[in-house]
DNA sequence: TTACTTGCAAACGTTTTGCACGATT
DNA sequence: AATCGTGCAAAACGTTTGCAAGTAA
């Protein structure tokens, strides 16, 4: 998937490309929902047995610098780490099985507007996430 | 401030009124910014010095299940409580100061519909977060 | 060859738990 | 008087750091 690209970004700003960072990329680029950084290191482990649970903390802090990945904050907690979406884009998450999309918030704008006006701040940046059921869970029922 | 009716709740609830309890309580209710439990551990010895830390997280965790406060997600961490608005509201906070604000977000229907069925999802909640710089620390400079 | 990167172990900060004492109802 | 709540100490997490050995360029 993005694996590649991820690693040539990698590359591109100065970072070697070694058995850990590839791990850690090819098992984030290619899941679909959010892991932590324990879920990223057991499931790298699979084919990177050797793997340190700290390459993988290295590893993601620089994939988020990059732009690369995001974290995702969630009520049971925000160590959850997920691929990007293209340019400025929010999540969907599904509630029960974790899925995960992205979407484009763009009819924001008038809200952001009109918020500035009657508070006096300055509003650079907004986060937006929603959460309920995906197709797949609400077809199975409850 | 709204420290009273906290209390009320607590007794309504069965909880006891305590010394800890009180001082939790007085802290948040009266900061108009988030504060993490240590910060808020701080405050409220001011006036209880023999308040626990382990109080004050017990505490928090009773005045959230109530619905009275709200964890605050920001860059820096995830780890802040601040008083809740009233009803469905979301924040506007300042990067600079910290100072918060609530705001509703009514005009979220129409986007969450068109996601709706762009994605077959059930959208359930949204969680909507400004950032910025207020009035105050606008005219401050830079 | 050189500098970056690794995994381990240990340190660290935050949150939770077990428990005997103390306080509220 | 009976619970419920407290503070302390210790345990349990999640994350970061120091370091010698290994590896990419």
């Amino acid at each position: 998937m993005n694996a590649d690209l991820w690693l040539t970004q990698l590359k591109d700003n100065g970072y070697r490309l070694t058995e850990a960072r590839k791990a850690v990329v090819e098992t984030v680029a290619v899941t679909q929902h959010a892991l932590s950084p324990v879920e990223v290191f057991d499931r790298a482990r699979a084919s990177s047995p050797r793997l340190g649970l700290v390459s993988v903390y290295r590893t993601l802090e620089k994939l988020e610098e990059l732009g690369l990945i995001q974290r995702v904050h969630q009520v049971h907690g925000c160590q959850a780490f997920i691929a990007c979406g293209k340019g400025h884009e929010h999540l969907l998450l599904c509630t029960k099985c974790g899925a995960a999309e992205h979407f484009t918030g763009d009819k924001l704008g008038p809200l952001i507007t009109s918020i500035s006006k009657q508070t006096g701040y300055k509003v650079e940046e907004h986060w937006l996430q929603l959460l309920g059921l995906c197709k797949k869970c609400l077809k199975a029922g409850k």
